[in-house]
DNA sequence: ATCATATATAACCTTTTGGTTTCATGTAAA
DNA sequence: TTTACATGAAACCAAAAGGTTATATATGAT
């Protein structure tokens, strides 16, 4: 199989809004986890775990650097986040939606 | 307060599978919770909980009708989901991408 | 009226989640 | 070579999630 076989997936990653908060810090820039778990109320510890279900779900990489470890955002896994919603799209869909659905059909 | 305090929110919602496979069910036409239930494995009162918990994200409606409720798909939400994800679309943006990026902005 | 059907609700159980504290390890700096 | 710092990892905990079974209620059919 492949990677549906991972444990955690991205629409389990994203459903918390810690994780959430940690991807837009990493968009932001790069950061080693020290500082990512500054912006919270609760322990480094539990930023730690958050990042390795990030990790799991491959939204994130960490690369070590002396005695840090760098967290950067990884975004692709995003993608399937955004086939699964534009499915639902033409749900809601007016004239001008539909036409864009069907440039985007055609860039793909 | 506002939308944001509703108890579960999308993204909570959209991370079981489960919940995810019932709104595709939804999205081909509306059901009764029986005939949903029909196609899984688990009990219907499991299902009657994921309902639940789909609707107060609003992701779904029930309406009764009779001694059945049907539910219907209600995609609204997910809009919030397609903002969110908006964000993050810049970072593995090609030109193309980009290009339509700008023109959804002035679609919106 | 009675019975069957569709759902709702309650009580309960197990596993997972999100957090904690404590201790270990690797690396930089004094 | 100590000491300080950044992280990793283990043990533990409470609450939430996802499921079950059993019971109650409302409505349609006989």
């Amino acid at each position: 199989m492949g990677a549906s076989a991972r444990k955690h997936d991205v629409f389990q990653a994203i459903a918390d809004p810690t994780r959430r908060e940690v991807l837009r810090l990493l968009a932001e820039k790069e950061r080693p986890i020290s500082e990512i778990s500054a912006h919270f109320p609760i322990s480094r510890t539990a930023i730690s775990k958050h990042l390795h279900i990030l990790s799991e779900a491959e939204l994130v990489r960490g690369k070590k650097a002396g005695r840090e470890r760098i967290y950067q955002l990884q975004p692709e896994p995003l993608k399937e986040l955004k086939q699964w919603l534009a499915y639902y799209e033409q749900f809601w869909d007016n004239k001008l939606q539909k036409l864009k659905y069907i440039v985007e059909e055609e860039i793909e």
